[in-house]
DNA sequence: TTACAGAATTATGTATACAAAATTACGCTT
DNA sequence: AAGCGTAATTTTGTATACATAATTCTGTAA
């Protein structure tokens, strides 16, 4: 029997969307530079209509930054912005940590512990990467456990702000130390199923790590 | 002199885009309708082209839904999304409250006792749209103090889901009450420029507004 | 009458064409 | 050579045309 083909459900503009967002999220898009249409079309083999759609999409979602007659541009972040959005990630977070502690679940509770161990087999082994996935999935899971769809898309827009900084930040030993040793309070306050605790411990995170990055913004300008 | 007329830099699409959030907001366009594309150009004037862009811009900011190949509807909230975005609202409010106390301006504060006076004059009125204007004003003004465009732009994100409530919501007397009483502890916490006071008053009325719309929806289903 | 298959119509998705604004190139003047 | 004004080119904005998927209409059979 032979397989069935996938067929393409997608249109054109929905797949550019994600495409694009792709280029930016990897920085091949830099913040800042221009897009143009003609040069998009031609590598995309598309025509300017769906193209053109997703550029208003992504514009609309904060990605792009349109002038009118002359264009779209990748939205630049400024260092405030940057650290307004560790305030409002601080806010959101310790929201996601008091809804998570009261409903977590078993299966979510041992995906937390297994990403808990592997972050801690990144930073043994230097893997800069890995630690940033596995602690991005424990963040994932705590907001998955709150258990609030809104609270979790709200912190996807104000996070892809500060996601690029992957690219610049480098952490210092005593500052991994800090984060694991928070990391460490998040499960004991989980598994007393203390949400007040969580919250807590969630919200001084954040606001360590927004001093690291004022200290790191500080420092190189 | 003539006066220069005021000439149109924006285009037609960032044009729709606005008339479409207001055919939205005032409920012209119904949460569930369908939008077609050959009636909007008819009644707008305007190709698809723009409209096109337009509803692209909407479906990315959430307040559409676009399905493939069979064009876009207005957004439904669900009663679980409108208590969950009150929950995120605490949050958001919560540290709006915390950055306001401290850094809040004299002529903000004397906004704030001006919508505050205007609002109970309204209550007394019976007029429940002025109402809904000063109390908006005054968490405006909070936000504003805040001084966290990410935070009051996330704020924006989230209100919205939850504005178009006004249309069903009745407030009862004691529910008034309440929500005067807490008005009135804000501005005691901003006068004593207590930020974890304040944010602590936001949460609260936050969270006092979310069970109420949780009972109203209960009792009509 | 109801159910269903297939044609006709309508709506959406994409490409192309045309208009207007912005950018670049070029030549002129000083 | 530098500055400036104008023409040529490029780029964006909008309209139209064509292709394909979805919906509606219609006629036939049970």
């Amino acid at each position: 029997m032979t397989e069935i083909e996938p067929i393409r459900r997608t249109s054109l503009h929905s797949e550019l969307v994600r495409r694009l967002k792709e280029l930016i999220a990897d920085g091949a898009l830099r913040p800042g530079s221009k897009l143009v249409e003609k040069d998009l079309c031609d590598s995309f083999g598309v025509s300017r209509t769906p193209l053109r759609e997703a550029i208003r999409a992504l514009a609309a979602e904060g990605l792009l930054v349109l002038t009118p007659n002359r264009g779209a541009t990748v939205a630049t972040v400024t260092e405030d912005q940057i650290l307004e959005s560790f305030l409002v990630m601080g806010a959101l977070e310790g929201l996601a940590g008091e809804l998570a502690a009261p409903r977590i679940t078993g299966a979510q509770m041992a995906a937390l512990r297994a990403a808990h161990a592997a972050m801690l087999d990144c930073r043994r082994a230097g893997d800069l990467d890995g630690y940033y996935a596995q602690n991005r999935a424990i963040h994932d899971t705590i907001f998955d456990a709150a258990g609030n769809g809104t609270l979790s898309e709200t912190r996807r827009m104000v996070h892809r702000r500060i996601v690029n900084l992957r690219f610049i930040a480098r952490i210092g030993d005593e500052e991994w130390a800090i984060a694991i040793a928070e990391h460490e309070e998040m499960l004991v306050a989980l598994e007393a199923r203390d949400g007040p605790a969580l919250g807590a411990v969630l919200r001084r995170h954040l606001e360590s790590k927004r001093q690291q990055v004022a200290r790191w913004l500080a420092r190189q300008g």
